[in-house]
DNA sequence: TGTTATATGTCGCTCTAGCGACAGTGCGCT
DNA sequence: AGCGCACTGTCGCTAGAGCGACATATAACA
Protein backbone atom coordinates (compact mmCIF):
# COMPACT_ATOMS: atom_id res chain seq x y z
CA UNK A 1 0.00 0.00 0.00
CA UNK A 2 1.51 3.23 -1.22
CA UNK A 3 3.10 5.37 2.37
CA UNK A 4 1.73 8.61 0.45
CA UNK A 5 -1.85 7.70 0.68
CA UNK A 6 -1.49 6.32 4.38
CA UNK A 7 -0.38 9.33 5.57
CA UNK A 8 -2.80 11.16 3.30
CA UNK A 9 -5.62 9.16 4.97
CA UNK A 10 -4.31 9.55 8.21
CA UNK A 11 -4.36 13.47 8.36
CA UNK A 12 -7.77 13.90 7.23
CA UNK A 13 -8.74 12.48 10.60
CA UNK A 14 -9.24 15.49 12.65
CA UNK A 15 -8.89 13.68 16.13
CA UNK A 16 -5.16 12.38 14.59
CA UNK A 17 -4.44 16.06 14.43
CA UNK A 18 -3.98 16.22 18.48
CA UNK A 19 -0.90 14.01 17.80
CA UNK A 20 2.74 15.10 18.24
CA UNK A 21 5.37 14.52 14.92
CA UNK A 22 6.84 11.09 16.86
CA UNK A 23 3.50 9.44 17.40
CA UNK A 24 2.11 10.30 14.04
CA UNK A 25 5.23 8.78 12.42
CA UNK A 26 4.78 5.58 14.90
CA UNK A 27 0.59 5.59 13.95
CA UNK A 28 1.63 5.28 10.76
CA UNK A 29 4.36 2.30 10.90
CA UNK A 30 2.31 0.50 13.09
CA UNK A 31 -1.24 0.65 11.64
CA UNK A 32 -2.26 -1.77 8.74
CA UNK A 33 -4.51 -0.42 5.96
CA UNK A 34 -6.55 -3.01 4.56
CA UNK A 35 -9.47 -3.00 1.75
CA UNK A 36 -12.47 -5.44 2.87
CA UNK A 37 -15.23 -5.35 0.25
CA UNK A 38 -18.76 -5.90 1.01
CA UNK A 39 -20.14 -8.44 3.18
CA UNK A 40 -16.42 -8.56 4.76
CA UNK A 41 -17.14 -9.23 8.76
CA UNK A 42 -14.61 -7.22 10.71
CA UNK A 43 -15.40 -8.16 13.67
CA UNK A 44 -17.71 -10.85 15.73
CA UNK A 45 -19.09 -11.11 19.28
CA UNK A 46 -16.96 -12.98 21.46
CA UNK A 47 -14.00 -12.02 19.27
CA UNK A 48 -10.96 -10.17 21.66
CA UNK A 49 -11.27 -6.81 21.42
CA UNK A 50 -7.05 -6.67 20.12
CA UNK A 51 -7.85 -3.44 17.96
CA UNK A 52 -9.20 -0.31 17.51
CA UNK A 53 -10.31 0.66 13.63
CA UNK A 54 -10.59 3.90 11.70
CA UNK A 55 -12.61 4.09 8.32
CA UNK A 56 -10.98 5.39 5.32
CA UNK A 57 -13.71 4.55 2.46
CA UNK A 58 -16.88 2.82 2.47
CA UNK A 59 -19.58 2.43 4.94
CA UNK A 60 -19.44 -0.14 7.74
CA UNK A 61 -22.66 -1.40 9.90
CA UNK A 62 -22.46 -1.85 13.40
CA UNK A 63 -24.96 -4.23 14.89
CA UNK A 64 -25.99 -6.96 17.16
CA UNK A 65 -28.06 -10.22 17.64
CA UNK A 66 -30.28 -10.43 20.15
CA UNK A 67 -30.72 -13.90 22.06
CA UNK A 68 -33.26 -15.32 19.96
CA UNK A 69 -31.67 -14.41 16.58
CA UNK A 70 -33.28 -10.92 16.15
CA UNK A 71 -31.13 -8.17 14.23
CA UNK A 72 -30.88 -4.81 15.51
CA UNK A 73 -28.71 -2.48 13.26
CA UNK A 74 -26.26 -0.08 15.79
CA UNK A 75 -24.96 2.48 13.65
CA UNK A 76 -23.34 3.11 10.37
CA UNK A 77 -20.01 4.35 10.54
CA UNK A 78 -19.10 6.54 7.34
CA UNK A 79 -15.50 7.87 5.86
CA UNK A 80 -13.66 9.26 8.72
CA UNK A 81 -15.23 7.65 11.26
CA UNK A 82 -13.41 5.67 14.55
CA UNK A 83 -15.14 2.42 15.36
CA UNK A 84 -14.37 -0.50 17.80
CA UNK A 85 -13.30 1.97 20.40
CA UNK A 86 -14.67 -0.46 23.23
CA UNK A 87 -11.09 -1.77 22.61
CA UNK A 88 -9.83 1.48 24.51
CA UNK A 89 -12.86 1.61 26.98
CA UNK A 90 -11.70 -1.85 28.79
CA UNK A 91 -13.72 -4.14 27.27
CA UNK A 92 -12.28 -6.97 26.38
CA UNK A 93 -14.45 -8.96 24.31
CA UNK A 94 -16.99 -7.74 21.46
CA UNK A 95 -20.21 -7.53 21.93
CA UNK A 96 -21.25 -6.48 18.46
CA UNK A 97 -20.40 -7.10 14.95
CA UNK A 98 -19.23 -5.33 12.57
CA UNK A 99 -20.01 -5.81 8.82
CA UNK A 100 -19.02 -3.90 5.93
CA UNK A 101 -21.50 -2.82 3.88
CA UNK A 102 -19.71 -1.01 1.20
CA UNK A 103 -16.42 -1.48 0.11
CA UNK A 104 -14.39 -0.03 2.34
CA UNK A 105 -10.98 0.75 3.23
CA UNK A 106 -9.65 0.18 6.84
CA UNK A 107 -6.92 1.10 8.88
CA UNK A 108 -6.48 -0.90 12.29
CA UNK A 109 -4.24 0.45 15.16
CA UNK A 110 -3.50 -2.48 18.00
CA UNK A 111 -5.28 -1.68 21.41
CA UNK A 112 -2.53 -1.64 23.93
CA UNK A 113 0.18 0.21 21.00
CA UNK A 114 -2.83 3.31 20.15
CA UNK A 115 -3.48 2.78 24.32
CA UNK A 116 0.36 4.20 24.50
CA UNK A 117 0.04 7.02 22.55
CA UNK A 118 -2.91 8.47 24.14
CA UNK A 119 -0.97 8.30 27.34
CA UNK A 120 1.80 10.12 25.49
CA UNK A 121 -0.43 12.64 24.24
CA UNK A 122 -2.28 14.52 25.72
CA UNK A 123 -4.03 16.38 23.27
CA UNK A 124 -4.84 13.04 21.27
CA UNK A 125 -7.00 12.07 24.24
CA UNK A 126 -8.64 15.21 24.46
CA UNK A 127 -9.63 14.26 20.77
CA UNK A 128 -10.63 10.44 21.45
CA UNK A 129 -12.68 11.72 24.71
CA UNK A 130 -14.92 13.95 22.28
CA UNK A 131 -15.41 11.90 19.91
CA UNK A 132 -16.29 8.74 22.95
CA UNK A 133 -18.85 11.93 24.40
CA UNK A 134 -20.53 12.02 20.16
CA UNK A 135 -21.05 8.78 20.33
CA UNK A 136 -22.25 9.12 23.50
CA UNK A 137 -24.75 11.09 22.76
CA UNK A 138 -25.46 9.57 19.57
CA UNK A 139 -26.62 6.39 21.70
CA UNK A 140 -28.86 8.81 23.75
CA UNK A 141 -30.33 10.27 21.29
CA UNK A 142 -30.94 5.95 19.93
CA UNK A 143 -32.72 5.87 23.29
CA UNK A 144 -34.83 8.86 22.97
CA UNK A 145 -35.69 7.63 19.36
CA UNK A 146 -37.27 4.62 21.32
CA UNK A 147 -38.83 6.22 23.42
CA UNK A 148 -40.63 9.10 22.28
CA UNK A 149 -40.88 8.81 18.64
CA UNK A 150 -43.30 6.69 16.85
CA UNK A 151 -42.25 4.17 13.49
CA UNK A 152 -43.11 6.85 11.01
CA UNK A 153 -40.89 9.83 13.00
CA UNK A 154 -38.12 7.27 13.56
CA UNK A 155 -37.79 6.37 9.86
CA UNK A 156 -37.68 10.35 9.01
CA UNK A 157 -35.05 11.26 11.55
CA UNK A 158 -32.60 8.46 10.14
CA UNK A 159 -33.28 9.28 6.96
CA UNK A 160 -32.25 12.91 7.91
CA UNK A 161 -29.61 11.62 9.61
CA UNK A 162 -28.53 9.37 6.68
CA UNK A 163 -28.63 12.05 4.23
CA UNK A 164 -26.80 14.64 6.40
CA UNK A 165 -24.27 12.14 7.41
CA UNK A 166 -23.49 10.59 3.69
CA UNK A 167 -24.97 12.59 1.42
CA UNK A 168 -24.07 15.85 -1.02
CA UNK A 169 -25.83 18.51 -2.07
CA UNK A 170 -27.10 18.59 -5.38
CA UNK A 171 -28.96 21.39 -7.09
CA UNK A 172 -32.14 19.99 -6.13
CA UNK A 173 -31.31 18.70 -2.52
CA UNK A 174 -29.45 16.17 -1.02
CA UNK A 175 -28.40 13.05 -2.02
CA UNK A 176 -27.06 9.97 -0.99
CA UNK A 177 -25.36 6.97 -2.91
CA UNK A 178 -26.24 4.24 -3.19
CA UNK A 179 -29.26 3.79 -1.26
CA UNK A 180 -30.66 1.13 1.54
CA UNK A 181 -32.98 -2.18 1.39
CA UNK A 182 -36.08 -1.40 2.78
CA UNK A 183 -34.84 -4.15 5.28
CA UNK A 184 -32.03 -2.69 6.12
CA UNK A 185 -33.97 1.20 7.24
CA UNK A 186 -36.11 -1.55 9.54
CA UNK A 187 -33.15 -3.26 11.33
CA UNK A 188 -32.00 0.47 11.74
CA UNK A 189 -35.04 2.07 13.30
CA UNK A 190 -36.78 -0.74 14.87
CA UNK A 191 -39.26 -1.24 12.76
CA UNK A 192 -40.72 -3.81 10.17
CA UNK A 193 -39.57 -4.22 6.51
CA UNK A 194 -43.74 -3.13 5.88
CA UNK A 195 -43.68 -0.35 7.85
CA UNK A 196 -40.47 1.08 6.03
CA UNK A 197 -42.21 0.66 2.85
CA UNK A 198 -45.65 2.22 3.72
CA UNK A 199 -43.79 5.24 5.34
CA UNK A 200 -41.24 5.82 2.40
CA UNK A 201 -44.00 5.70 -0.02
CA UNK A 202 -45.91 8.36 2.08
CA UNK A 203 -42.76 10.56 1.48
CA UNK A 204 -42.33 9.88 -2.08
CA UNK A 205 -46.09 10.29 -2.90
CA UNK A 206 -45.77 13.53 -0.28
CA UNK A 207 -42.49 14.97 -2.78
CA UNK A 208 -40.28 14.41 0.49
CA UNK A 209 -37.92 12.10 -1.08
CA UNK A 210 -37.23 10.89 -3.97
CA UNK A 211 -35.11 7.23 -4.32
CA UNK A 212 -34.40 4.09 -6.04
CA UNK A 213 -31.83 1.47 -5.09
CA UNK A 214 -29.23 3.38 -6.46
CA UNK A 215 -29.79 6.68 -4.66
CA UNK A 216 -31.48 8.37 -1.96
CA UNK A 217 -32.62 12.43 -2.20
CA UNK A 218 -34.34 14.63 0.13
CA UNK A 219 -36.36 17.23 -2.08
CA UNK A 220 -37.79 18.82 1.48
CA UNK A 221 -35.52 22.46 1.84
CA UNK A 222 -36.45 22.41 5.54
CA UNK A 223 -35.12 18.41 6.54
CA UNK A 224 -31.70 19.30 6.74
CA UNK B 1 -17.29 19.26 56.62
CA UNK B 2 -14.52 16.54 58.35
CA UNK B 3 -11.89 15.93 56.00
CA UNK B 4 -11.04 11.96 57.33
CA UNK B 5 -14.36 11.30 56.36
CA UNK B 6 -13.92 12.93 52.84
CA UNK B 7 -10.63 11.26 52.27
CA UNK B 8 -12.00 7.96 53.25
CA UNK B 9 -15.14 8.58 50.84
CA UNK B 10 -12.81 9.22 48.09
CA UNK B 11 -10.81 6.00 48.53
CA UNK B 12 -13.68 4.36 48.32
CA UNK B 13 -13.95 5.06 44.47
CA UNK B 14 -12.10 2.05 43.01
CA UNK B 15 -11.53 4.95 39.66
CA UNK B 16 -9.13 6.85 42.12
CA UNK B 17 -7.16 3.79 43.14
CA UNK B 18 -4.80 4.97 40.09
CA UNK B 19 -4.34 8.43 41.03
CA UNK B 20 -0.78 9.06 42.90
CA UNK B 21 -0.64 10.08 45.97
CA UNK B 22 -0.02 14.41 44.56
CA UNK B 23 -3.14 14.00 42.64
CA UNK B 24 -5.28 12.08 45.57
CA UNK B 25 -4.07 14.94 47.73
CA UNK B 26 -5.24 17.54 45.09
CA UNK B 27 -8.19 16.02 44.59
CA UNK B 28 -8.90 16.13 48.04
CA UNK B 29 -8.65 19.75 48.53
CA UNK B 30 -9.98 20.91 45.15
CA UNK B 31 -13.39 18.72 45.11
CA UNK B 32 -16.47 19.78 47.28
CA UNK B 33 -18.90 17.74 49.42
CA UNK B 34 -21.85 18.35 49.62
CA UNK B 35 -24.97 17.36 51.33
CA UNK B 36 -28.12 17.24 48.96
CA UNK B 37 -31.60 16.14 50.24
CA UNK B 38 -34.36 15.11 47.58
CA UNK B 39 -35.89 16.71 44.94
CA UNK B 40 -32.69 18.46 44.71
CA UNK B 41 -31.50 19.23 41.12
CA UNK B 42 -28.08 18.95 40.55
CA UNK B 43 -27.96 20.44 37.18
CA UNK B 44 -30.39 20.86 34.53
CA UNK B 45 -30.26 21.26 30.39
CA UNK B 46 -28.36 23.72 28.61
CA UNK B 47 -26.49 24.31 32.23
CA UNK B 48 -22.73 24.74 31.46
CA UNK B 49 -21.26 21.35 32.21
CA UNK B 50 -18.81 22.85 34.85
CA UNK B 51 -18.22 20.05 36.92
CA UNK B 52 -18.21 16.38 37.29
CA UNK B 53 -19.60 14.51 40.19
CA UNK B 54 -19.11 11.30 42.59
CA UNK B 55 -21.99 10.57 44.57
CA UNK B 56 -21.22 9.15 47.68
CA UNK B 57 -24.26 8.46 49.42
CA UNK B 58 -28.11 8.35 48.17
CA UNK B 59 -29.65 8.11 44.25
CA UNK B 60 -29.54 10.48 41.73
CA UNK B 61 -32.02 10.14 38.97
CA UNK B 62 -30.78 10.94 35.33
CA UNK B 63 -33.39 12.35 32.76
CA UNK B 64 -34.42 14.36 30.12
CA UNK B 65 -37.48 15.56 29.12
CA UNK B 66 -38.72 15.59 25.34
CA UNK B 67 -39.91 18.27 23.09
CA UNK B 68 -43.54 17.69 24.24
CA UNK B 69 -42.62 17.67 27.89
CA UNK B 70 -42.58 13.48 27.95
CA UNK B 71 -40.13 11.79 30.81
CA UNK B 72 -37.76 9.62 30.56
CA UNK B 73 -35.27 8.31 33.31
CA UNK B 74 -32.07 7.09 31.24
CA UNK B 75 -30.00 5.76 34.64
CA UNK B 76 -30.19 5.65 38.57
CA UNK B 77 -26.97 6.86 40.20
CA UNK B 78 -25.88 4.61 42.92
CA UNK B 79 -23.53 5.77 45.75
CA UNK B 80 -19.88 4.94 44.18
CA UNK B 81 -20.81 6.10 41.03
CA UNK B 82 -19.78 8.77 38.61
CA UNK B 83 -21.91 10.81 37.28
CA UNK B 84 -22.02 14.12 35.30
CA UNK B 85 -18.96 12.80 33.08
CA UNK B 86 -20.13 14.54 30.03
CA UNK B 87 -18.33 17.41 31.07
CA UNK B 88 -15.00 15.39 30.08
CA UNK B 89 -16.28 14.19 26.83
CA UNK B 90 -16.30 17.88 25.50
CA UNK B 91 -19.68 18.38 25.95
CA UNK B 92 -20.00 22.44 27.09
CA UNK B 93 -23.89 22.02 27.77
CA UNK B 94 -25.92 19.82 29.97
CA UNK B 95 -28.54 17.88 28.09
CA UNK B 96 -30.10 16.10 30.91
CA UNK B 97 -30.87 16.40 34.35
CA UNK B 98 -30.03 14.95 37.25
CA UNK B 99 -31.94 15.04 40.31
CA UNK B 100 -31.58 13.90 43.76
CA UNK B 101 -34.16 11.19 44.75
CA UNK B 102 -32.41 9.92 47.81
CA UNK B 103 -30.70 12.22 50.24
CA UNK B 104 -27.23 12.55 49.21
CA UNK B 105 -23.88 12.99 49.42
CA UNK B 106 -22.24 14.25 46.46
CA UNK B 107 -18.61 15.67 45.78
CA UNK B 108 -18.14 17.38 43.30
CA UNK B 109 -14.67 18.29 40.89
CA UNK B 110 -14.23 21.17 38.69
CA UNK B 111 -13.32 20.02 35.14
CA UNK B 112 -10.66 21.90 34.00
CA UNK B 113 -9.03 20.64 37.48
CA UNK B 114 -10.34 16.99 36.22
CA UNK B 115 -8.49 17.15 33.19
CA UNK B 116 -5.34 17.94 34.44
CA UNK B 117 -5.30 15.35 36.74
CA UNK B 118 -6.32 12.87 33.67
CA UNK B 119 -3.48 14.13 31.93
CA UNK B 120 -0.98 13.35 34.63
CA UNK B 121 -2.25 10.38 35.92
CA UNK B 122 -2.42 7.70 33.11
CA UNK B 123 -3.50 5.08 35.05
CA UNK B 124 -7.00 7.24 36.12
CA UNK B 125 -7.24 8.01 33.06
CA UNK B 126 -7.74 4.06 32.39
CA UNK B 127 -10.06 3.87 35.27
CA UNK B 128 -11.91 6.22 33.89
CA UNK B 129 -11.89 5.07 30.48
CA UNK B 130 -13.30 1.58 31.89
CA UNK B 131 -16.09 3.16 33.13
CA UNK B 132 -17.10 5.52 29.98
CA UNK B 133 -16.76 2.02 28.50
CA UNK B 134 -19.07 0.52 31.60
CA UNK B 135 -21.28 3.34 30.97
CA UNK B 136 -21.66 3.16 27.15
CA UNK B 137 -22.70 -1.07 27.08
CA UNK B 138 -25.17 -0.17 29.88
CA UNK B 139 -26.66 2.77 27.60
CA UNK B 140 -26.99 0.28 24.91
CA UNK B 141 -27.73 -2.85 26.73
CA UNK B 142 -30.78 0.13 27.29
CA UNK B 143 -31.42 0.53 23.35
CA UNK B 144 -30.98 -3.36 22.95
CA UNK B 145 -34.01 -4.07 26.12
CA UNK B 146 -36.16 -1.33 24.19
CA UNK B 147 -36.00 -2.80 21.03
CA UNK B 148 -36.62 -7.18 22.11
CA UNK B 149 -38.26 -6.83 24.86
CA UNK B 150 -41.65 -6.14 25.37
CA UNK B 151 -43.25 -4.11 28.62
CA UNK B 152 -43.03 -7.05 30.88
CA UNK B 153 -39.49 -8.24 30.31
CA UNK B 154 -38.38 -4.82 30.29
CA UNK B 155 -39.51 -4.31 33.83
CA UNK B 156 -38.61 -7.51 34.77
CA UNK B 157 -35.10 -6.71 33.77
CA UNK B 158 -35.10 -3.61 35.45
CA UNK B 159 -36.29 -5.05 39.01
CA UNK B 160 -33.86 -7.72 38.52
CA UNK B 161 -31.02 -4.57 37.58
CA UNK B 162 -32.18 -2.40 40.70
CA UNK B 163 -31.85 -5.23 43.14
CA UNK B 164 -28.47 -6.27 42.03
CA UNK B 165 -27.46 -2.93 42.11
CA UNK B 166 -28.84 -1.14 45.26
CA UNK B 167 -29.91 -4.38 47.05
CA UNK B 168 -28.56 -6.13 49.97
CA UNK B 169 -28.74 -9.87 50.47
CA UNK B 170 -31.20 -11.38 53.13
CA UNK B 171 -31.87 -15.38 54.65
CA UNK B 172 -35.01 -14.60 51.74
CA UNK B 173 -34.03 -12.85 49.04
CA UNK B 174 -31.86 -9.40 47.77
CA UNK B 175 -33.65 -6.47 49.60
CA UNK B 176 -34.03 -2.49 48.66
CA UNK B 177 -35.49 0.23 50.66
CA UNK B 178 -36.89 2.38 49.91
CA UNK B 179 -38.59 1.19 46.97
CA UNK B 180 -39.90 3.54 43.71
CA UNK B 181 -43.48 4.62 42.47
CA UNK B 182 -45.23 2.62 40.18
CA UNK B 183 -44.63 5.70 38.03
CA UNK B 184 -40.68 6.03 38.26
CA UNK B 185 -40.44 2.70 37.13
CA UNK B 186 -42.61 3.75 34.10
CA UNK B 187 -40.15 6.63 33.45
CA UNK B 188 -37.11 3.83 33.72
CA UNK B 189 -38.73 1.66 31.21
CA UNK B 190 -40.56 3.28 28.65
CA UNK B 191 -43.78 1.67 30.22
CA UNK B 192 -46.74 3.38 31.25
CA UNK B 193 -48.18 3.58 34.83
CA UNK B 194 -51.11 1.28 34.50
CA UNK B 195 -48.76 -1.68 32.59
CA UNK B 196 -46.18 -1.51 35.53
CA UNK B 197 -48.96 -1.75 38.28
CA UNK B 198 -50.43 -4.84 36.82
CA UNK B 199 -46.92 -6.44 35.86
CA UNK B 200 -45.94 -5.88 39.77
CA UNK B 201 -49.24 -7.82 40.98
CA UNK B 202 -48.51 -10.67 38.52
CA UNK B 203 -45.36 -11.02 39.97
CA UNK B 204 -46.52 -10.79 43.18
CA UNK B 205 -49.30 -13.20 42.96
CA UNK B 206 -46.61 -15.48 41.03
CA UNK B 207 -44.30 -15.19 44.40
CA UNK B 208 -41.89 -13.23 42.48
CA UNK B 209 -41.22 -10.51 44.62
CA UNK B 210 -42.83 -8.67 47.61
CA UNK B 211 -42.78 -5.20 47.93
CA UNK B 212 -44.22 -1.97 49.56
CA UNK B 213 -43.78 1.74 49.29
CA UNK B 214 -41.03 0.92 51.79
CA UNK B 215 -38.88 -1.63 50.63
CA UNK B 216 -38.95 -4.01 47.17
CA UNK B 217 -37.59 -7.98 47.69
CA UNK B 218 -36.95 -10.21 45.35
CA UNK B 219 -38.17 -14.26 46.01
CA UNK B 220 -36.92 -15.75 43.53
CA UNK B 221 -33.24 -17.54 43.39
CA UNK B 222 -32.62 -17.70 39.64
CA UNK B 223 -33.50 -13.79 39.69
CA UNK B 224 -30.18 -12.48 40.30
C1' DT C 1 -56.35 12.90 64.11
C1' DG C 2 -58.55 14.77 60.40
C1' DT C 3 -57.74 16.44 55.85
C1' DT C 4 -55.42 16.56 51.65
C1' DA C 5 -52.33 14.93 48.35
C1' DT C 6 -50.27 11.28 46.27
C1' DA C 7 -50.06 6.43 44.96
C1' DT C 8 -52.34 2.20 43.62
C1' DG C 9 -55.83 -0.81 41.42
C1' DT C 10 -59.00 -1.82 37.63
C1' DC C 11 -61.73 -1.45 33.40
C1' DG C 12 -62.46 -0.79 28.71
C1' DC C 13 -61.51 1.62 24.53
C1' DT C 14 -58.43 2.54 20.90
C1' DC C 15 -54.72 2.55 17.91
C1' DT C 16 -50.14 1.53 16.39
C1' DA C 17 -47.41 -1.38 14.17
C1' DG C 18 -45.83 -6.16 13.69
C1' DC C 19 -46.53 -10.24 11.02
C1' DG C 20 -47.94 -13.74 7.62
C1' DA C 21 -49.17 -14.21 3.03
C1' DC C 22 -48.77 -13.53 -1.58
C1' DA C 23 -48.37 -10.92 -5.85
C1' DG C 24 -45.59 -7.89 -8.62
C1' DT C 25 -41.09 -5.88 -10.03
C1' DG C 26 -36.58 -5.35 -11.45
C1' DC C 27 -31.66 -6.28 -10.90
C1' DG C 28 -27.94 -9.13 -11.77
C1' DC C 29 -25.82 -12.96 -13.59
C1' DT C 30 -24.80 -16.35 -17.07
C1' DA D 1 -32.09 -12.47 -23.69
C1' DG D 2 -33.85 -14.88 -20.25
C1' DC D 3 -34.06 -16.78 -15.77
C1' DG D 4 -34.00 -16.58 -10.86
C1' DC D 5 -33.65 -14.38 -6.69
C1' DA D 6 -34.00 -10.63 -3.83
C1' DC D 7 -36.55 -6.64 -3.08
C1' DT D 8 -40.96 -4.06 -3.07
C1' DG D 9 -45.97 -3.39 -2.58
C1' DT D 10 -50.39 -4.41 -0.35
C1' DC D 11 -53.91 -6.40 2.60
C1' DG D 12 -56.01 -7.92 6.68
C1' DC D 13 -55.60 -9.76 11.19
C1' DT D 14 -54.23 -9.27 15.83
C1' DA D 15 -51.79 -8.42 20.11
C1' DG D 16 -49.61 -5.27 22.97
C1' DA D 17 -49.87 -1.55 25.55
C1' DG D 18 -51.06 3.38 26.14
C1' DC D 19 -54.53 6.29 28.01
C1' DG D 20 -58.60 8.30 30.26
C1' DA D 21 -61.54 7.64 33.97
C1' DC D 22 -62.64 6.69 38.38
C1' DA D 23 -62.52 4.21 42.82
C1' DT D 24 -59.71 3.03 46.68
C1' DA D 25 -55.77 3.00 49.71
C1' DT D 26 -51.91 5.03 51.94
C1' DA D 27 -48.81 8.60 53.36
C1' DA D 28 -47.92 13.33 54.87
C1' DC D 29 -48.68 17.15 57.27
C1' DA D 30 -50.85 20.52 59.96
Amino acid sequence: MAEKTKIWYLQNFNLIQGMDESSMEMMDQKSKMKKSSKREIIYFPEERSDNIYLLKEGKVKISRVSEDGKKMTLQLIGPGEIFGESAILGQDKRENIAEVVEDAVICSINRTMFQEMLTNNPKLNLSINKFIGLRIRKIQAHVEDLVFKDAQERVVAFLKRYAKTFGKKMIDGWMVRPFLTHQEIADLTATSRQTVNSILNDLVSNQDIKYTRRYFQVLRKDWI
